[in-house]
DNA sequence: AGAGAAGTTTACGTTAACGTAAAAGAGACG
DNA sequence: CGTCTCTTTTACGTTAACGTAAACTTCTCT
């Protein structure tokens, strides 16, 4: 009733996931989600993180380092040292990520002359033509 | 001896894998080491194929997702509708991958404001002089 | 009250991707 | 010949990330 909350099955049909798999996120500390008696409520925290959950995990990203990230997100009122050591994390994270890209680049670069190469083979099976 | 190919040991010093990860991943013909007796040698195909493997693996596909992968950059002499599918799914592939880096692209840009963020509060807590 | 729908806890099962230990063969060397 | 070192096969163990089934509560509706 309440529309900033949702029940665990409002969460599943809109991010496409299990109950099993919503619990067992509670359970590793990823979502926490408040109770009204038995039953879970999730929240506009809760939405944002599982958000940030599904995209990790299409990048290879492991529930626990997943989880370690979501904390740079939810930073709160800590020490000067601790929000510096956390700025450290995030920026190897980032660098992490811009490695990857690259790395991704290269990928979809080989894979496209790849993809010549047999457009080539076709094309000599088909046409007949060589291109020199 | 032969400098085309090489032994488990040398495999693994080159990549650092374990042999069990190479056995392992002959047992599930992602690797196709040649034998001189009992002993595998892995040729310069070899090589090449677990580079692939390995990048793959950061990009968090499954073994079998790259295996057959694998199977698009050693296509061999077959015919022509079969190089047209093998075509398609290399498309497809393709478009998973520049989805991949679109999204990728997001999560960095997010994560650079994020850090934006944090820096803003270390100033705050030890220069005391806020930006508005 | 009875039935059904949605949610909960508890707990065993499953798949992927190796780790790890045991037992044995094959070549090199003093 | 005996001992190393490298490699092999066989096979049970392990972790992550859920799946799945059983046995309750708790509402809601007729």
């Amino acid at each position: 009733m309440d529309p900033e909350t949702m029940s665990i099955r409002e969460m599943c049909d809109a991010f496409d996931v299990t109950p099993r798999t919503l619990r067992f996120y509670e359970s590793k500390e990823l979502l926490f989600p408040i109770r009204e008696g038995q039953k879970r409520l999730f929240t506009r925290r809760d939405r944002a993180r599982l958000k940030l959950i599904l995209r990790g995990k299409r990048f290879g990203f492991s529930l626990e380092e997943i989880r370690q990230l979501l904390e740079l997100y939810y930073v709160g009122d800590q020490q000067e040292t601790q929000l510096k050591r956390t700025l450290e994390v995030a920026r190897e994270r980032l660098d992490d990520l811009e490695r990857r890209r690259a790395e991704l680049d290269d990928a979809i670069d080989e894979m496209k002359s790849q993809m010549g190469m047999v457009d080539d083979m076709l094309a000599s099976l088909s046409g007949g033509q060589k291109s020199a």
